[in-house]
DNA sequence: GGCTAAGCGAGACGGTACGTCCCGTCTTTGC
DNA sequence: GCAAAGACGGGACGTACCGTCTCGCTTAGCC
């Protein structure tokens, strides 16, 4: 007789359940200990103290302090992927370079990218994570971006798609970690002009 | 006959002179460290104790172990600036992505680079350091070829110069910070077929 | 029938208990640091290290190294006050000096005195606590066998109460930190001459 | 022909002169910053700020900080030894006690004093120079008292000549060390009926 | 209803590194 | 050769956080 593939029970343990209101309180603490201290600011037993958490709760739903800072960006900039269509890779492009940029304008998301890959420097074991859901995510929604326009033809020879994303993110991350010069209108479209040929 | 103003003689100051040995051996240490156990073994007390020296002479001559990194990269790597005239722009930034990315592919400088901007964006002041240094020194060099290119009237119109900059040092610092993809031949290929428009 | 105020349970907080076993080792270690090198060889990172025991541990429970030594001696010497009855005042006097002498003059325990009355020289904060503990329960000790000694019309008139605890504690101290010659027998013949004028 | 002794010249040695203006800046410092922060902050390094002279001219001289204290004590209190004679046992004591407390009262000296007592424990060295020297010298004098007395026939079978030295000095640095109470004319009293007797 | 099993705030624990203070020495220029 | 200046190796200070380990308590499923 063949298992049948269950699907997981979703909650059969006995015991207390995971505090919503401290997840949030947590998100919220680190949140605001970067905003005003920057990363050094932002420490394990601050957090606990704002939150009003003990600290082993958050050691027992995170890895490190930066996972949290990671979830606490996810969850409140609400950052849904925007790879729609817009009849063209132009447009596409531009859509989503200005959805890009336009959330990374906002001080707070900077201050906390920046945190985060700082982090991923020191922290290899944060790092492979950094690299394999957050940042990996990023590029795969160009990718599809680029892959429809060379589906359509609508894809110039060069750059090649990997070039593509290495040069919208590289820009994007250089500015903000190094020259931290405004993500704008303008850098739009020097980009565009590069990418699109046109 | 008024005397003219003679430049002041460069030491006529009482006590003990700056210790040259200590000095190497304190950027010795500190590469040292970094390179076992990447920014997060580089301490100021592991580099006094490698270097038989005291805290004190360390906090005496820099602010941050991190500017004590940047000085041994500088003095170690012997971080000329490529900019010499190759005839043409296209030779010109082939000559100084080869020779920049050949500096950066040397592993110990690429574990140097990422601990100097993570510190960057965790210590402000050190930050600006960096930035008012450092990196300027590198976007000046670059800035010098297009400069000559654009006087030559061998510059494309688009991207425009600061763009170029931007572009270039973007996916440099993408590649060691994020992607971690080396810094090879295809990637001068792909950017000069961004930059010349050949 | 209402229920009678009951004492308050010796013990509800949260939290881990306070470790006897650090507790014991760091007293432990005071005493053998100070019998090894005097008080100069006594500091809280050796005691620390040789408790096998963070330094935050000795803050957390005292103000100052004197303090863990003070704490140390009062725990290890058994300081019992020696005020029994023996049926006058000489006899009383001749016990209470005797065991006071004997106490201090094994070498340890003088060494420990030393550092004690030399640090609330040094440290108005720990000398304000010295005086008011120690050195006011030896006096107390002392002025209980007097006071019962003038109930009893046993006391010369001369000198003064307190002015024996003076010149007995005077010269206990003043043998130990000054001439260092020992508290020996010949000594309590010559101060019950001059208290008691037999 | 036999070499005749020769009286050493006075000075004959080469180089510059021990400097009195630095030596008078050193004490006075030191005695100043006694006064200001107590025994704790008197550093070496503070008394060299202050009194404007190099460290090394304080090491050349003394072999401690207390040793300048010391100096700087027996300079400025002008302690001159009060063993005239005043016709009797009782005048004569009656006059040292009068001297040395007054001496005592003055609330620097007495702080100085504390100071020398607590080094004198912690640094050996320095303690047998304070014993030997200083504290020698005092009972020297009261010494010289007692034994005029004796010759006389004015001095009471008990207490035995050095334990009056131990009563008077015991109670005297009991006060400035333990209990702070001030050195009075009361104390003078209650010393004088115990030693002498009337 | 009692039992077992988490999760919770609290807080003490062994550690590591921090940046500072002061030590006592050494080295330089100048008198 | 003494003096001021000041850098040097060294050691301890007291603090801040780390990540772990108990505590007493609460909240859940399960017999």
């Amino acid at each position: 007789m063949p298992t049948t593939a269950e699907p997981p029970p979703p909650r059969a343990r006995p015991g207390r359940r995971r505090s919503e209101e401290s997840r949030r309180a947590i998100l919220g603490a680190a949140l605001d200990l970067v905003g005003e201290g920057g990363f050094a600011g932002l420490t394990v037993e601050g957090v606990a103290a704002r939150a009003g958490v003990g600290k082993q709760t958050i050691y027992r739903w995170w890895p490190s302090k930066a996972d949290v800072l990671l979830d606490a960006l996810v969850e409140e900039a609400e950052l849904r992927v925007p790879a729609g269509d817009h009849g063209g890779y132009a447009a596409d492009l531009r859509a989503f370079l200005g959805d890009t940029f336009r959330l990374g304008s906002r001080p707070w998301v900077a201050e906390v990218l920046r945190a985060l890959m700082a982090h991923a420097q020191v922290d290899p074991a944060f790092g492979e994570r950094f690299r394999d859901s957050f940042l990996r995510a990023r590029r795969d929604a160009l990718r599809r971006i680029v892959e429809r326009a060379r589906e359509r033809g609508d894809l110039p020879p060069r750059p090649a798609p990997d070039t593509v994303l290495d040069l919208v993110f590289g820009v994007l991350w250089y500015r903000i970690l190094a020259t931290r010069e405004p993500l704008d209108e303008a850098l739009v479209g020097e980009l565009l002009s590069v990418l699109v040929r046109s």
